[in-house]
DNA sequence: GCGACAG
DNA sequence: ATCTTGTCGC
């Protein structure tokens, strides 16, 4: 099971804002943004195309829905495309969402499925920015680093950062790095995620739109997107995140009845 | 004061 | 995130 390793940096919803954003430069300085993954990022697989001999890595998408004022959070852990293990936990939420300060809105909920996890996984992809964030502490980096495990941050638009280069039209596959700015604690110009066209249309005049890709914990920019390119599989978002929304929703249904 | 902002 | 009808395409 995954364990609390820095129980010290939970996120406490009870912080005041300064407080909150003085967690989140600690957090920063805990976080690691290199690669030190148990596992070599080229057997990741969807399919049954791994490598013969070699147990493909447990990797985990988090996602969470709402309903009235609580969140279920569900995490589905799966390994080579098959599904091991998908848990969920209903928690109150305490405070709204304020852009920055996400993961203490909802961190408490992610935790608490968390406990209720017995795999151990050796990735975990989170919905929302990792290093793409204001003090490079967004949900994934404070999650990744509460429970040290490799994490990457798969988000649906920008918070901050400036993309190097237009992001409208990229061809399936591409990736824009996003550079800090004057808005991030990173020296200005570091590369700190990537706009990611995980899915195309072959033509037309219709476009999707890329989505954002952040290291949280222990990976680096480029691996984030290498990895988030390799778990995706026909649609626009990971498998791995995509299993999660779709339990997320589900554990929702079965609340709402 | 203005602008801008993951889920 | 959530709410919600309509529409395009396979």
């Amino acid at each position: 099971m995954v364990s609390v390793k820095r129980p010290d940096l939970l996120p406490d919803p009870g912080l005041s804002r300064e407080e909150m954003e003085s967690l989140q430069r600690e957090i920063a300085d805990e976080a690691v943004f290199e690669n030190d993954l148990s596992f070599d990022p080229a057997v990741i697989t969807e399919g049954p195309l791994s490598m013969p001999g070699e147990e493909p890595p447990l990797v985990a998408g988090v996602d969470q829905s709402f309903l009235d004022d609580r969140a279920i959070s569900a995490i589905v852990v799966s390994r080579g495309g098959e599904v091991v293990e998908q848990v969920y936990a209903v928690t109150d939420l305490s405070i709204p969402y304020i852009p920055g300060l996400l993961s203490f809105r909802e961190g408490g909920p992610i935790v608490d499925a968390f406990e209720e996890l017995s795999a151990e996984p050796d990735l975990v992809l989170f919905d929302g920015s990792g290093r793409i964030h204001f003090r490079e502490a967004g949900i994934a980096t404070h999650m990744g680093v509460v429970f040290d495990v490799p994490s990457v941050g798969v988000a649906k638009s920008l918070l901050c950062g400036t993309p190097v280069d237009a992001t409208d039209d990229l061809v399936e596959g591409a990736r824009v790095p996003i550079e800090s700015d004057a808005d991030v604690t990173a020296p200005n110009g570091t590369v700190i995620g990537h706009a990611v066209q995980t899915r195309q249309y072959e033509s037309g005049s219709q476009s999707i739109n890329p989505l954002i890709v952040s290291p949280g914990h222990r990976v680096d920019a480029d691996a984030a997107t290498d990895l988030v390119l390799a778990l995706t599989s026909g649609y626009k978002l990971p498998e791995p995140t995509r299993r999660a929304d779709a339990y997320a929703e589900e554990a929702k249904s079965l609340l709402d009845a």
